[in-house]
DNA sequence: TTGACATGTAACTATGTGTGTTACATTTTG
DNA sequence: CAAAATGTAACACACATAGTTACATGTCAA
């Protein structure tokens, strides 16, 4: 799974998992994920840490999810999981004597400040209950019901 | 030199070529960029396709600027750059048959291109003459004249 | 208390991407 | 023709991430 696609995969699971009664393995999870169990260790790991998954071990344990889906935000996730940067450009050095490389750097600076406070708003916005909403709309768009599917 | 920091090194670079009165060596860029004259001409390669830049073979060759300073924005160096994606995150895939997926893939494209639509208009108004002009009150700010500098 | 089930994690391998380097072909100037 | 420059293929190297194996730890139930 690249890295890319790692919050994809992520919000995919947990919206699997707010609905289920019982908590779901490492198996099934890397299952889902098209990957293996010690990668989805280690990718919740960090979402333990972050107090939005739980984790049991022995029979019958797993992964539950530690808080109400209306209170675990895209941004949350998004920091959760490392945060790597939001943006695919960077300034050459932090603090370049070279006056020129100080313009340059004091637009790229703005433009991504603002670019990111944008996206911010909205991760702080989506929550896996909204998710879990617009998921039920789609399903009602085509006729269905969210118990008539069950997969991953 | 990074690929994070490849869109700084080369606007860096084309401040100065837009100053220059003769063309700039790959040895040259190199230097200033801290790396050697293949990856300069390879990074460069994309900017002369796209109409940016111009080179010349021969001695006294070299790189120059194809255009005036004041058409060329930094997004059209972005795009020419080879655009990495701008932001990241990805789908995890494009046609999801799963309905959670599609809802999840929905809010992260919203998302998205929410933000780069931000980031796009800002990108399209800076140039490298807005730069210059930045570059020229940094100086004043501090009582100098443009031709009292020269280095890389 | 034992055995099965599950997570936790260290250590290693595999892979992909980008950078750096060498080598050589090509073009241009004088 | 010689020197100076780009163009580019080919390869080596470094780094980050994914995947895998192996084993330790904790937990439940009989």
């Amino acid at each position: 799974m690249s890295n890319d696609v790692r919050l994809s995969s992520i919000l995919h699971l947990l919206l699997h998992l707010a609905d289920a009664s019982e908590p779901m393995t490492s198996d099934a999870m890397a299952k889902a994920m098209g990957s293996n169990p010690v990668v989805a260790r280690r990718t919740f790991a960090g979402l333990r840490e972050a107090g939005i998954v739980h984790s049991t071990k022995g029979p019958g344990g797993g992964w539950t999810l530690a808080r109400r889906p209306e209170d675990v935000t895209l941004r949350m996730l998004y920091d959760a999981i490392g945060a790597p940067r939001l943006f695919a450009f960077g300034n050459r050095s932090d603090h370049p004597s070279c006056l020129v490389e100080q313009a340059v750097n004091a637009e790229l600076n703005d433009a991504r400040q603002q670019a990111e406070a944008v996206l911010l708003v909205r991760m702080e916005a989506v929550t896996l209950a909204s998710l879990s909403k617009d998921f039920d709309a789609r399903l009602a768009a085509i006729g269905m019901k969210r118990s008539d599917i069950r997969h991953a």
